[in-house]
DNA sequence: CCAGTGATGGGACTTGGTCTCATCGACCCT
DNA sequence: AGGGTCGATGAGACCAAGTCCCATCACTGG
């Protein structure tokens, strides 16, 4: 038998967003979340550097979009070597068993602002991280800022859309919908 | 004679600035900012709602951009719009007097994540502003969002070259041209 | 002369976050 | 079997951010 139950991050998430969800983010004490999963506010931060980050964990999102970036077919314009890392976020993360848990967590985010602080940040590095990888493919550095920014825009309209709760469609397929929308918007032409 | 010194909350800002150049954000007190402006801890949090506010004073940045969005003439696209109320705020905002100043403070933002995160915040909360004005143009949702989006891509270009030591440009004509860049690479052609 | 106002000071208190040391089952090695 | 290491955890001291409440005191108007 193992000395302790496994996945202590995974149990103090879920901890984490049940106590928000009942008493608010300001309302709950790190070492209420701590006792929830059986464990100690030194375990928490053993796990988690702040209070926040315990609804940011998974983190893998950044990296499997930019290696779907570098991935794309070489002569793949830049908005469409976001799609397709798009696409593949869709098959790897935004699976269908991940979206009650999503839906919850964003509930949670829109409704304090501390948290969509921390949203804010990630999605600049989000943003960061896909010049970075257009830039590898020798994208020019503007040119991979406006993709760069459009490819975020895309990502939360999908995401947006996977959201919501009368929708039970695929995230890729979503993601290829929102791109369209966003090119026939004409961009640069307004 | 006044009781006390007048303009509280810019010497605030003043003494915090020193301090976070002299020795970080995260080695600064609370207490050491208030004290350098001859105040207390007291006083910091009843003209700052948190540390990290004390160099996001000014705000009026989000609405000097709306009322320039609101008074673009008519029959201006989205963009063309935004390019109108960034002209504004080069006139209003971005004098020649608050570069020095501007720059030591981005130079600090850009060192400490705490700070960055509060940037980040405000970014979001800014292209969300530009958004709601484009909204009472009538113009449709989705393609407020993206002027927005690149209209934000825009201010951010034009300030870090209006930021930039070895430039004396104004705001106005930089804006223009980051603009002009932005259109040029074709965005939803990419 | 007196009461009200408003910016400030002072200090108690809670909580987030850091740090260091102790604990103790699992595992390995002889 | 016995002993030593390892690794995740617990315990608690400690500091700084942020909240709250009450006191202070020059200025102002009557």
């Amino acid at each position: 038998m193992a000395r302790w139950q496994p996945d202590a991050p995974r149990r103090l998430a879920a901890s984490a967003l049940d106590l928000f969800e009942e008493n608010g983010y300001e309302n709950t004490t790190v070492i209420e979340i701590a006792e929830r999963a059986g464990l100690t506010k030194s375990t928490f931060f053993r796990h988690f550097p702040d209070k926040r980050e315990v609804l940011f964990g998974g983190g893998t999102v950044a990296g499997l979009l930019t290696e779907g970036i570098a991935s794309a077919p070489p002569a793949a314009g830049p908005l469409d070597a976001v799609a397709d890392a798009l696409d593949a976020l869709g098959r790897t993360f935004f699976t269908a068993d991940r979206r009650a848990f999503s839906r919850r967590r964003q509930a949670v985010l829109n409704a304090h602002t501390e948290l969509r602080e921390r949203e804010a940040l990630k999605r600049i590095d989000l943003t960061a991280s896909m010049i970075e990888a257009l830039d590898r493919r020798g994208v020019p550095s503007l040119s991979a800022r406006v993709a760069a920014q459009l490819g975020t825009l895309v990502w939360e309209l999908a995401f947006d859309r996977w959201i919501d709760i009368d929708n039970s469609e695929d995230f890729g397929p979503l993601a290829r919908q929102a791109l369209a929308e966003v090119r026939a918007t004409g961009a640069a032409r307004q």
